[in-house]
DNA sequence: TCAATACTTGTCTATATAGTCAACTTTTCA
DNA sequence: TGAAAAGTTGACTATATAGACAAGTATTGA
């Protein structure tokens, strides 16, 4: 009757949680597929299987519901992050970081794509997170491969580059599945196939890196 | 004065290379950076600086221009592709291959970002070259691995991850460049700075693969 | 040089899209 | 149980976009 004044304070609620759910899953989807530009608000809301309107109800506006989709992604990513931990044995550090990257590949696909494109489109909507988190990480991680060639653990190379090669081969098995599936020659990539990837990988990775 | 019925018999002239070149130059750009959906013709106009009707006079519509951007890249694929021949020496081959990809990222990243776009996007306009000319070039390149294989020359290893991590790996530099660049804190990554990494790259799948 | 052909472009149209709004229903809790 | 808060949604608006078109200019070759 009388006009909605909402966004007052409010009780928390399922409700809320639920719908706001739904509707970032679907837009993590058609955001994946799309990329910010090319999505659209009316597939997202076909997808969640809500009225258009009900999405502005909780997110302000298209670029809202972009970075509250990023902001899910980043968090998920974080936390594979940091299986990267400082150890003495270095095999057993990166045959478990590239396991756990290969298996978030695996099971977070759309993640890892929504990521890519937002990367190769000049990562504008991740500046902030790119120049804190990922800076500070990246320099940590950095260190504990310096220790362990000064300690003559591994080969001499540049980290970065051995990061980079990590990061590249376990994402591309998520970004670039059409590919695999053809060369491969399969409909899909079975649990079985990533665990064979990720040991190829660990082969190449920690024989290549002269750990062993 | 009377309608402009043209698109009969042309004569070929470099006027037409010219404008078209243009226009897919700055369609290249625009599709690489929003993806085919989010591409506009506008600014696809306003990056060549010719008004939108010209475009329209070159190309049928935006999937026409798509499908010419995508040709374009192709053909550049299939040179470097064709890099990796057949030879003795695996050292040599892989060493020479793992080069030419590396100059292709860093000498076009355009195309190199265009083309994982689509395949993030699941190659809905590729599937015609996935299932020909690439699956063929694979299923060449795989037995020239097992013949290295066979002949003590490399590790046991399925040819299709090295293949795969040799792609993710060279391709990464030239779409994941954001990342990059935060990660080494430089302004643009320079010609040396590839050369190393290929340096890195090389040392690590030779290696992980066995060949020395 | 002149007519035919190739090329250019301002203007227009139909449609798709982001976002608004007010009326409505459901849930909550005192 | 009833009123306030939370949630839902159909209808609407302004704008952006792909594409058409006709009237023009430039180029070419006989």
């Amino acid at each position: 009757m009388t006009t909605n004044i909402s966004r007052g304070p409010y009780k928390p609620g399922r409700i809320r949680e639920q719908s706001r759910d739904l509707i970032l899953q679907a837009a993590e989807m058609e955001f994946a597929c799309h990329g910010f530009r090319g999505a659209t608000m009316q597939r997202i809301a076909e997808f969640a299987q809500v009225p258009k309107a009900n999405i502005h109800y909780y997110f302000s506006n298209k670029l809202g519901l972009y970075g509250a989709v990023l902001e899910n992604t980043l968090n998920l990513w974080d936390t594979v992050f940091n299986e990267l931990s400082s150890h003495d044995d270095p095999a057993d550090v990166l045959g478990h970081y590239i396991d756990a990257k290969m298996n978030f590949s695996r099971t977070n696909p759309t993640a890892s794509r929504l990521f890519a494109k937002e990367m190769i489109s000049g990562a504008p909507h991740l500046s902030a997170y790119l120049q804190q988190d990922y800076r500070l990480w990246f320099k940590q991680r950095m260190s504990i491969f310096e220790s362990w060639i000064a300690q003559g653990k591994m080969d001499d190379l540049d980290p970065a580059h051995v990061i980079f090669m990590i990061w590249a081969s376990t994402q591309y098995y998520a970004d670039f599945e059409p590919q695999i599936l053809i060369a491969t020659e399969v409909q899909s990539q079975s649990e079985a196939s990533y665990h064979q990837a990720a040991k190829s990988i660990k082969h190449i990775i920690l024989k290549g890196c002269g750990i062993c």
